[in-house]
DNA sequence: TCTGGGGTCCTAGGACCC
DNA sequence: TCTGGGGTCCTAGGACCC
């Protein structure tokens, strides 16, 4: 059996638990750039504000209704996320983190329990110990713990766990689960199953398989026998190392000269490099994009990228900074309003303690190497130490193109001087 | 005026090998 | 007139997830 523990509106909760008045009340909260809903109280949803939408269009029903909107706060989440799943960790034996708000826990040795209370105790547990909200589905595939899962939380009646044990059970759960709902059916496919007719789950688990592989590949035939029982998708406790790592950001303005855009993409090199080095990894692809906002009017748009191969693999910020710099030298075109740029760091191995190629010829490579190596393990200590940013390269500067952020709460489990802000 | 960010997997097709 | 068979690797694009 597999447990999925899924947190409530998890950025809602999160706000909730430092501001207690936001309780009962609607809370929304914006994505960066205060763009677009990603969080929704269930007050919030109720009066009809869609997940994904750009918060703009709906400022008549945000100030009539006295909705607490926030800026996404990800110091806070992510940190609430490491407590939620170190106390799941702590009650069943094995887990695999999913996502920042969701776990599948290794139910298989509580057979001789009563699944139901255990689950019960514990969503009261991860409440005590960290003041987030959660709901519980239970069943013999991961597919099928997230059907129930969803009824959970959809249905008070469940009051936050809901188990699929019996063939009854899960008949009745699929039944009134719509195709769209389904983990693994996105819009593309559920689109084409509704005008196959097949419209629930229970449709698509009954569906003749080698059309379902035909038509929808090996991915959707998983899903299929997940549906039926049949696990396909193991637990993975040991999370894999990432073979891509992405920053990028719309700009709080649009960005039209050169030197602006260059100091944006050498922070986002500068922030791969910090994330290849906590991942322990080394890249030897760099991709550098710049865009204009896709909403301009089409002779405006421009889409730029370029990807290069390094010399050799690297998790150094002088070294990837110093190539984001001159990739943007190669797509950047004068007179467009830049909205977006990132870089993404791709073709990851593990970090050598060497240089893994020498250079042919005598050239500073290998002394550069170590002494960037050196640079880079100082400015890593210092910023543990006093925080992320106390210490970067003088490219790195977000003051032309910064996000707006302008219904920030306080970071109050990662920052000293936002806990006095709070108590303030 | 204002529209997010960060990932994975799978498939098809082309280039190339003997 | 007739033009093989069996592979691998890489990439772009499309689907999905949170």
């Amino acid at each position: 059996m597999f447990a999925l523990v899924d947190c409530n509106n998890f950025y809602v909760s999160c706000e909730r638990v430092f501001n207690p008045a936001l309780q009962g009340r609607p809370v929304a909260v914006l994505s960066n750039n205060d763009g677009c809903f990603i969080a929704r109280s269930e007050e919030a949803k109720a009066i009809g504000l869609v997940m994904g939408a750009p918060a703009f269009k709906s400022r008549e029903l945000l100030k009539m209704h006295k909705v607490a909107v926030y800026s996404a706060n990800f110091p806070l989440y992510g940190d609430m996320s490491s407590r939620v799943m170190a106390t799941l960790a702590e009650l069943a034996p094995d887990i695999e983190i999913y996502s920042i708000d969701e776990a599948f826990l290794d139910m298989s040795g509580f057979r001789r329990y009563d699944l139901d209370s255990y689950a019960r105790s514990m969503r009261k547990t991860v409440r005590q110990h960290t003041g987030i909200p959660v709901c519980i589905g239970i069943a013999s595939t991961k597919t099928l713990a997230k059907v129930a899962n969803r009824l959970a939380k959809k249905n008070p009646r469940y009051q936050g766990v809901s188990i699929l044990n019996t063939d009854e059970e899960i008949h009745a759960a699929l039944a009134i689960t719509r195709v769209e709902d389904i983990w693994g059916i996105g819009r593309q496919w559920s689109q084409f199953l509704h005008a196959q007719q097949i419209h629930t789950a229970l449709d698509l688990a009954r569906a003749p398989a080698p059309w379902i592989r035909k038509h929808l590949h090996i991915t959707g035939a998983r899903v299929q026998a997940e549906l039926n029982g049949n696990s396909c998708l193991k637990l993975e406790t040991v999370r894999p190392a990432k073979q891509s790592i992405c920053t990028s950001r719309s700009f709080g303005r649009s960005v039209a000269a050169f030197d602006e855009l260059l100091q944006a993409v050498s922070t986002f090199g500068g922030k791969c490099a910090v994330k290849l080095r906590k991942e322990g990894s080394a890249a030897s692809l760099l991709t550098v994009f710049i865009c204009t906002s896709p909403f301009n009017d089409p002779a405006k748009k421009y889409w730029g990228t370029r990807t290069v191969s390094l010399i050799q693999p690297s998790q150094d910020s002088i070294t990837l900074v110093r190539a984001a710099g001159l990739i943007l030298e190669s797509i950047f075109r004068p007179g467009y309003d830049y909205k977006k740029a990132g870089v993404i760091v791709s073709g990851l191995s593990p970090a050598p303690l060497s240089p893994a190629i020498l250079p042919l010829f005598p050239d500073e490579e290998p002394a550069s190497y170590d002494r960037n190596k050196k640079i880079m393990i100082v400015m890593d200590s210092i910023n543990q130490r006093y925080g992320s940013g106390s210490v970067h390269l003088a490219a790195e500067n977000s003051a032309g193109w910064k996000p707006h952020q302008e219904l920030l709460s306080p970071r109050s489990t990662t920052v000293w001087s936002d806990i006095i802000k709070v108590r303030g």
